[in-house]
DNA sequence: CGCGGGACTTAGTAGTGTGAGT
DNA sequence: ACTCACACTACTAAGTCCCGCG
């Protein structure tokens, strides 16, 4: 399969699969006389049993159950034996200092330097003194922590000196003319509380607005608001009687405003802005200077949360520096809080990576304003959790042994277990702890419910629920034998919908077990892992030919597989449809017009027709009705275009006061179109175009050739669209691909690292740039 | 063990800045 | 030169996982 063509979810699977089977002798899983047993407890059901209204969702008290079932012939021995006895192959490196292959980029800046000049021994030492020399200088720009003796985890900084955050600017109440009515009658609101209407106001036109639980809770919060400032001139009851509009035209015309700016004052604007948040966005860590990643407090406004989440539309207050914790050295100067105000907390614990942090209202959770992602301190932790990953490919083997023969254990615990790890290691399900009822229902691996999963024997299972930001996983896909009889055997009476399938397993419970293979393993890293080794094996399969642009391609599609392999979708755009259907139609009238250009040869030459049959075995394509179609939609773009045009030309004679074109011109520009259009009414009854004096046979060829590459192009074009409509290729490249596999495919297929990476993901890779060569491995 | 608090990574999208195509 | 779609960045919501407590 060329790495560019389409890959189904299904083929992705596939391939990701096969490991896993290889490892495992089918003689091992031995036949199961349910699998041809009543399926009779397979309900259709869909529908999802209102949740249960504790909240919680059961849970099974006894984690000893056996399953009794007729699963019952294995011989396994239950995992409660095993547990005490963790996988001899505990890391060695876990001990050891994290240092990414110092050796390798010394040797490299040696060889850059040595290289050019041929000078061998003698110089070899020089240059090393050269390059460390090189290094250090460079260390005065730029920090090279990557060459550092890893600071045990336990301590996050030394010493930090910072800024504080800046605080979004206090509300401006509306021009007395833009109010919120009431019943047709105005309301006087009090500041505050137009500033909660304008929220809303300002998204009249979203999908959120129309959101009648964004709706209820804008205005439950709203009412609130009123209440609190001690309520205004009108009673107001009902939301639907409440109209935004005015407020909504006004901040449209402001935007309008804003964007009408002259380039010299969006840009003193944008100078004064940066000005100011200067000093914030740069801080000292360890003495040295860092980014600073959202230093910005959050501004109030309405919560949007994703999907049906129970809380959206309610008022995400204000922050003030009473309610912010600063985080910094003891000796640091205390930033100056805001005239008038005092800092919540000042702090100096350097056992976390924050600057500052504040409680938001929504779900009483954190906010923090933490370093950017190109500091050395998320290089850090970034770099660590791909080695960790990388470990992963010394234990997966075993892991996978282990999980396939526990899949039989008879306690109905290890085989939840067992059938997890195994939809986590294969289908790159993320853990899928529990959640409340405040929050939106989506699910996990370990949250799934009876409902999200469809068994079609023998052996396919059709999955179906919502994971994190609310984002359809759909997937038909074939399972082991011994999973398909699992999770039938989880779906079993009494469970019904609404129920848990894994129902004695917790995420802390699976990462308890997986630290028993190695050290930090966790159910992320399996995503991390499996996207990294995807994306390894894929790069593999690349030819090591073709343009720079054509290798950037084949990185894409390897990328995809990556992308489509972790779920990670984007919502086509609005205009997506119309966009392909233009595309198309496009394609169409090339091709047409290619058509066209054979019959003039033919017209010009007509042996030419016997002579290369192959050529013009085409010409006939295109039904008559295509081609009238095609031939109106050609006229009309050009009548268009006729009217554009007429309408710029008098608008720049306008401004240049001079005189306009009287109508007529365009009238005769468009009674040539309409010429046109009869010649093409003609040629569709005569099927034979009409050729120019001027043309030749090689004048066409040349442009058939041209409009060749056009179609060529534009197939690829269109397709690539399609391919990535709804695929987001960012996710995976920011925080699932080892950047390094980038690096190496960059220098092994020299292909610009910028072509790869944006400018921000070449400052947080940074690390991984400046230390993968050309055969580095995944 | 289970729970909640806390800190961190991962995620899609809104809103721009910008460069390719005309 | 001008648009207009696209690519990138900023933003912040939504996950994971760890820890300490009862």
């Amino acid at each position: 399969m060329s790495s560019d063509d389409e890959m189904t979810l299904s083929e992705v699977g596939k391939l990701r699969r096969s490991p896993s089977v290889d490892s495992i002798p089918l003689s091992q899983m031995d036949s199961d006389p349910t699998t041809t047993s009543a399926d009779s407890d397979m309900p259709k059901v869909s529908k999802r049993k209102a949740k249960n209204s504790e909240g919680k969702r059961k849970r099974a008290k006894k984690a000893t159950a056996v399953i009794k079932d007729e699963d019952n012939e294995d011989e396994d021995v239950p995992l409660a034996q095993r547990e005490g006895s963790p996988k001899k192959s505990t890391t060695k490196k876990s001990t050891s200092k994290v240092k990414v292959e110092k050796e390798s980029v010394s040797k490299k800046t040696n060889s850059k330097k040595v290289t050019p000049k041929k000078e061998e021994k003698e110089s070899s030492v020089d240059a090393e003194a050269a390059a460390v020399a090189a290094a250090e200088e460079e260390e005065e720009e730029k920090y090279r922590w990557w060459e550092q003796e890893d600071v045990d985890g336990e301590q996050k900084w030394e010493s930090l000196h910072h800024n504080g955050v800046i605080f979004p600017p206090e509300y401006e109440p509306l021009p007395s003319h833009v109010k919120l009515y009431y019943d047709g009658k105005v309301v006087n609101l009090p500041p505050q509380a137009e500033e909660v209407a304008g929220f809303f106001g300002a998204m009249l036109e979203t999908d959120h607005a129309k959101n009648p639980t964004f709706q209820n809770n804008f205005f439950e919060d709203f009412l609130q608001v009123i209440k609190e400032c001690g309520g205004c001139n009108v009673e107001i009851k009902d939301f639907n009687k409440c109209d935004f509009s005015k407020m909504y035209t006004y901040f449209e015309s402001e935007r309008e405003k804003k964007k009408a700016l002259s380039r010299d004052e969006k840009k003193a604007i944008k100078a004064e802005k940066d000005k100011l948040e200067e000093p914030y966005k740069t801080c000292l860590l360890n003495g040295r200077k860092e980014q600073v990643g959202n230093f910005r407090i959050e501004p109030p406004g309405l919560f949007r949360g994703r999907g049906a989440h129970p809380k959206t539309g309610k008022l995400k207050r204000r922050v003030y520096p009473e309610d912010v914790t600063l985080n910094l050295s003891k000796d640091a100067n205390i930033p100056e809080p805001p005239a008038g105000h005092k800092w919540g907390e000042v702090r100096h614990d350097n056992a976390v990576a924050w600057l500052a942090m504040w409680k938001e209202n929504i779900a009483d959770s954190f906010k923090y304003v933490r370093f950017a992602a190109n500091s050395s301190i998320k290089g850090l932790s970034d770099f660590k959790k791909f080695e960790t990953a990388r470990q992963l490919k010394d234990h997966i083997e075993e892991i996978r042994k282990d999980y396939n023969k526990m899949l039989k254990d008879e306690l109905m615990q290890n085989r939840q277990m067992a059938t997890a790890t195994y939809l986590i290691d294969i289908f790159a399900l993320r853990a899928g702890g529990e959640k409340g009822d405040e929050e939106a229902d989506t699910v996990g691996c370990c949250s799934l419910r009876y409902e999200h999963i469809t068994l079609k024997p023998p052996n396919k299972v059709i999955f179906d629920f919502l994971g994190k930001d609310s984002i359809r996983f759909y997937q038909e896909v074939e399972v082991e034998k011994q999973v398909f009889k699992n999770l039938r055997i989880f779906k079993k009476p009494p469970k019904q919908p609404g129920d848990d399938l894994f129902d004695r397993i917790t995420p802390p419970m699976l990462n308890k077990q997986f630290q028993n293979y190695m050290k930090g393993l966790t159910a992320k890293v399996f995503r991390t892992y499996n996207a990294s080794k995807t994306m390894q094996d894929q790069i593999d399969l690349i030819p090591n030919e073709g343009t720079v642009a054509e290798k950037v391609v084949k990185f894409n599609a390897a990328n995809r597989t990556v992308a489509i392999l972790c779920n990670h979708q984007r919502t086509v755009s609005k205009g997506h449809g119309s966009v392909v259907q233009r595309i198309s139609d496009k394609l169409k009238e090339m091709v047409w017009q290619k058509l066209r250009l054979k019959k003039m040869i033919i017209e010009l030459d007509p042996k030419l027709k016997k002579k290369d049959p192959k050529y013009f075995e085409e010409i006939n394509d295109l039904t008559k009705e295509d081609e009238e179609h095609i031939h109106k939609a050609v006229i009309e773009r050009q009548k268009e275009a006729a009217h554009k045009r007429f309408q710029r030309e008098n608008e720049k004679l306008k401004v240049e006061d001079q005189e306009l074109l009287p109508e007529s011109v365009l009238k005769e520009r468009l009674e040539k179109i309409d010429e046109l259009a009869q010649e093409y009414a003609e040629e569709l009854k005569s099927n034979k175009p009409i050729v120019k004096k001027t043309d030749t046979v090689e004048k066409l060829k040349a442009q058939i050739e041209k409009i060749e590459t056009r179609i060529v192009n534009t197939t690829f074009q269109l397709k690539d669209k399609e391919d990535n409509s709804e695929v987001s290729l960012g996710t995976s490249k920011m925080n699932y691909i080892d950047p390094r596999l980038t690096v190496m495919f960059s220098k092994k297929f020299d292909v610009p690292i910028e072509k790869l990476f944006t400018k921000t993901l070449r400052e947080k890779f940074n690390w991984a740039i400046e230390s993968a060569d050309d055969n580095w491995r995944f």
